[in-house]
DNA sequence: GCCGAAACCATGAAATATCATACAAACTGC
DNA sequence: GCAGTTTGTATGATATTTCATGGTTTCGGC
């Protein structure tokens, strides 16, 4: 998604008129957030010829190879028919194949080709500079403390805390 | 978006054989934050017959009323042409209107409705309610914390900073 | 072992998003 | 005030996403 310069939250509360809602909506700076921060580096993937999704389901398979379509759906944050078409759609660009997980015959695999590994590891790796460079405009420390809370609250809003 | 229950990050650590890259990659970490966060409320967004692009325009005119469309795509994190899109479906439904600008006749400003700002508030008060109910699972304070650092971090990704 | 239920993945049909581009209005420098 | 540029919004054609559901395979209680 081609998006535009990402607006300044603190337009919405110059609006005095009465409380603004979204300036501290947890919810809403979660997904601005994001947006915001990756938008610079999506503008990469596309240029490499991926869609989003793609990078994500490489990444994933960059971190564990042959996870079953649905645990990847969710790692990657979609439908799992969505991820069914996109694996097609990799698969046919002979970046991932399918197989059938022996144990139990319902489930299919994806694994990462040569391709595919060789793609997935330098997106990784830009990925990584990206980071780099991201964190570098935020004052010292801020990043790490980001990420710890960050992985304290997916835990509990995931459910991953019971 | 209907998701499954959001996976387990530690389970791609336990996978040691290399590096793994997901768990500690920041917008990652942001990204499943947010889609974690958001699912269960997204979900009521839905049972309230809206889709979540449609609750974030409600949203963003609850807090500013009248705002021009490009702005308003930005906010809402969607491109424009699908605002657009939405606003045609909205403005149908009879959630919101559009009126041109008098200033400068390229802009189009979109209004909500008196229906369009009576189900703004309702849901404005059930996401309040959400908030709530989500940041009672952390520990006290944790909430605030992360609101205080995304800001501080949305300002220097979003360009806020300069 | 059998039967109903649940988990896993794929797919058709309809709705939606995307990209490029068109169109209109407002600026800019002259 | 005019030509060229930029900004703001809409739209057509295509590709994608979604929802509901279908087909398999496994599980659980009996």
């Amino acid at each position: 998604m081609k998006m535009d310069r990402p607006p300044h939250l603190k337009d919405l509360e110059e609006d005095a008129e009465k409380q603004p809602f979204l300036p501290n909506y947890l919810l809403f700076l979660l997904a601005s957030t994001s947006a915001a921060a990756s938008a610079e580096f999506h503008a990469t993937v596309r240029e490499h010829g991926l869609r989003v999704p793609e990078w994500r389901v490489l990444a994933c398979l960059h971190d564990e190879d042959g996870q079953m379509v649905t645990r990847l759906a969710g790692l990657a944050l979609m439908e799992q028919s969505r991820l069914t078409r996109i694996i097609d759609q990799m698969d046919a660009r002979g970046l991932v194949e399918r197989r059938s997980d022996a144990l139990d015959r319902r489930r299919v695999r994806v694994h990462l080709t040569g391709d595919g590994r060789i793609l997935a590891e330098e997106m990784v790796q830009r990925a990584a500079e990206h980071e780099a460079a991201l964190l570098s405009r935020l004052p010292d420390g801020k990043g790490n403390e980001l990420r710890r809370l960050l992985k304290e609250v997916y835990r509990q809003f995931s459910g991953e805390a019971d």
